[in-house]
DNA sequence: ACATTAATTGTGT
DNA sequence: ACACAATTAATGT
């Protein structure tokens, strides 16, 4: 009841009722704070989490713990490489953490395959949301092997405040930087120049978008 | 309200 | 990349 009226509002595709009151069976929503992990690299995944609210980062991680960002999901996505994961049953390939205190819902893994056959609206968002995340990755390679840093930060903004719907973005410079592998002073160099440029304003721990076009 | 400290950002080399 | 300065936000008194 309440939880079948925040999946209509949070993923309006879901109309079917059949598919509703199945979720509302075998789902459980998990409320999680800034810094927890949902998952980590060679996990076994157990359910798919479907963003209600909140933030997550989803990344790689190399043999020294260097991470590399593949992207970032908010309210009404959720994470396509879990899913191939999930119906492959082989082992998570990413860690996911919390950026802002997120509400997920958790799908198990087991319920899944039935819902591919059984409703095409669950296979219609799971197609949708793997091509969607595809184009976008494909995007973000094209702009870390042929753009420079400067081309890679507009993206960065781009997609991050196209995501959030905000124009808006608080974190550090620092924390860019990680995301785009490069140092501080290059990520806080290039912002002010979009600044003298007047697209941006900065103050701490803010970035307000003006116009990256 | 003011002083102190820590974190973030700016800039020259 | 490093070093340091400047600025801003957070905290204590």
């Amino acid at each position: 009841m309440l939880l079948t009226e925040s999946i209509k509002a949070n993923f309006p595709v879901f109309a079917e009722d059949d598919l509703l009151s199945e979720m509302e069976k075998y789902c459980v929503v998990k409320n999680l704070e800034v810094g927890k992990s949902l998952i980590d690299i060679g996990e076994e995944v157990v359910s798919v989490p479907l963003i209600m609210k909140g933030t997550v980062k989803v990344v790689r991680e190399d043999a020294d713990g260097n991470e590399l960002l593949l992207y970032y999901l908010n309210q009404g996505d959720t994470c396509a490489s879990l899913l191939t994961c999930c119906m492959n049953k082989t082992l998570s390939e990413v860690k996911v953490t919390v950026l802002e205190d997120v509400s997920v819902l958790m799908v198990p893994i087991r319920i899944m395959d039935e819902w591919m056959r059984k409703y095409t609206t669950w296979r219609n968002f799971v197609m949708l949301s793997y091509r969607e995340r595809m184009e976008q990755l494909l995007v973000t390679i094209d702009s870390i092997a042929f753009k420079k840093m400067d081309e890679r930060l507009l993206l960065y903004l781009q997609q991050r405040s196209s995501e959030l719907n905000t124009n808006i973005l608080c974190g550090t410079h620092q924390e860019i930087a990680d995301d785009l592998h490069t140092s501080r002073e290059v990520i806080s160099r290039l912002l002010k120049q979009l600044e003298r440029m007047g697209r941006i304003n900065l103050s701490r721990n803010k970035i307000e978008i003006i116009s990256l076009v």
